[in-house]
DNA sequence: TTGACAACATACCCGATAGTATGTTCATCA
DNA sequence: TGATGAACATACTATCGGGTATGTTGTCAA
């Protein structure tokens, strides 16, 4: 085995462990899984688990990242387009719905990783580490508060409070995470209409005045 | 001691246990919370806890319960007015808000146990008995939806999915217990705006035409 | 061909924790 | 006043799960 193909096995099997991860993070929280949990949704053991990841909080913290690095690099294509502040939200939030309902297990753990980190429980283990995974989490929010404050700014939201808004709306666009679930024979089209209709219970919660409407 | 002392002294104790496990199931989860945590809140131990339940998954049920049942108990006054749907909906919107706000951990505790039983964690235990509660939330959510889908009907609020608009309204309402923590020299006042905010946005999002008047 | 190492599996250790069994104290009541 | 039981505290058990130490297998480089 070439070195280059070896190290996209490795690649390979470590995705695969981080996404068994984050399905069982998931379904179960962090304390509630065990490490045995992940291996055995893998087919696996412990060891193949341990022998890629120092620790669970390690473990724990690389689907964080991932699933962080999923929302940048769908963002990214985005951030050079320019125009009026709503209309690059509509963007922006399309996307970003979009990830929560395609990758919401990932995103589910980005939830539980930002939850914990507010109550102090993630059991203090590098915590400079952690730190570092809530910051770049906190620089996500900030593209959508910038944003929406510009569009204020513009006169095409209306809110009083800044910080609530946007705590308000990313608890709109980011509910997915909590209630959406595969339907069999589910389309595209389906799929598209949710998040339409997320988009827009967010659009009208920041105050915009003017309707969604739907092209790009 | 008579009997009816007694038996408030009982309840105190009861009650005290009771809030002491929100606060940990709150602050650390179920999973990560432990017995003696709860005991150690208290300046106790395990014996005073197991004394008054039966066990941990019953000690969390019945913090669950107290938490929904402090909501029925605030919408009581209410449920006897009638008026436009809209109207209705605006005073249960406002109370329920402020329930979120008052009894957080309590109702931290409520979300935390519909979630385990969407993805069937609570450890099995007289899953019956679990059912009630979640048979009861549900009646809980029923209440709004049931007002938002005549607000629908009378032409106040505008959606395409009941139960997506529904989803959506919860979240918003019910987002303060996850980003809500109360600030040094708060006043009501600022609390009344903080659910003027939170309230607002929801009835913005489930696309009401008119704006919202702050009278009752 | 062989040594070395990556990628696991297996076996084990130990601390934490749910639950139990057994005190202990104090008020009430016969 | 002595017995009884509620309301705890204390001491203990058993299990589960994070982490480690040690095998095992296949691959590659020399």
């Amino acid at each position: 085995m070439s070195p280059d193909v070896r190290e996209r096995t490795v690649d390979s099997s470590r995705s695969a462990i981080l996404e068994a991860a984050a399905r069982c993070f998931h379904e179960r929280g962090y304390a509630a899984t065990s490490i045995d949990d992940v291996a055995r949704a893998l087919n696996s053991t412990k060891g193949r688990i341990y022998h890629h990841f120092e620790s669970k909080a390690d473990l724990f913290a690389d689907v964080f990242r991932t699933g962080m690095e999923m929302n940048y690099a769908a963002l990214e294509p985005l951030r050079k387009l320019d125009g009026p502040a709503d209309r690059r939200w509509v963007l922006f939030a399309r996307v970003h719905v979009n990830q929560m309902i395609a990758t919401r297990a990932f995103q589910r753990v980005v939830w539980m990783g930002v939850e914990m980190h507010q109550t102090g429980a993630p059991t203090r283990e590098q915590t400079s580490r952690y730190e570092d995974l809530i910051e770049t989490r906190s620089r996500y929010g900030d593209i959508f508060r910038e944003l929406i404050s510009k569009a204020r700014d513009e006169g095409r939201f209306h809110f009083p409070n800044l910080s609530i808004a946007n705590q308000l709306m990313f608890m709109t666009l980011n509910s997915p995470i909590f209630w959406y679930s595969p339907r069999t024979g589910e389309t595209r089209a389906d799929i598209e209409d949710l998040i339409a209709q997320v988009v827009t219970c967010a659009w009208r919660g920041l105050g915009a005045t003017e309707g969604l409407k739907n092209d790009a």
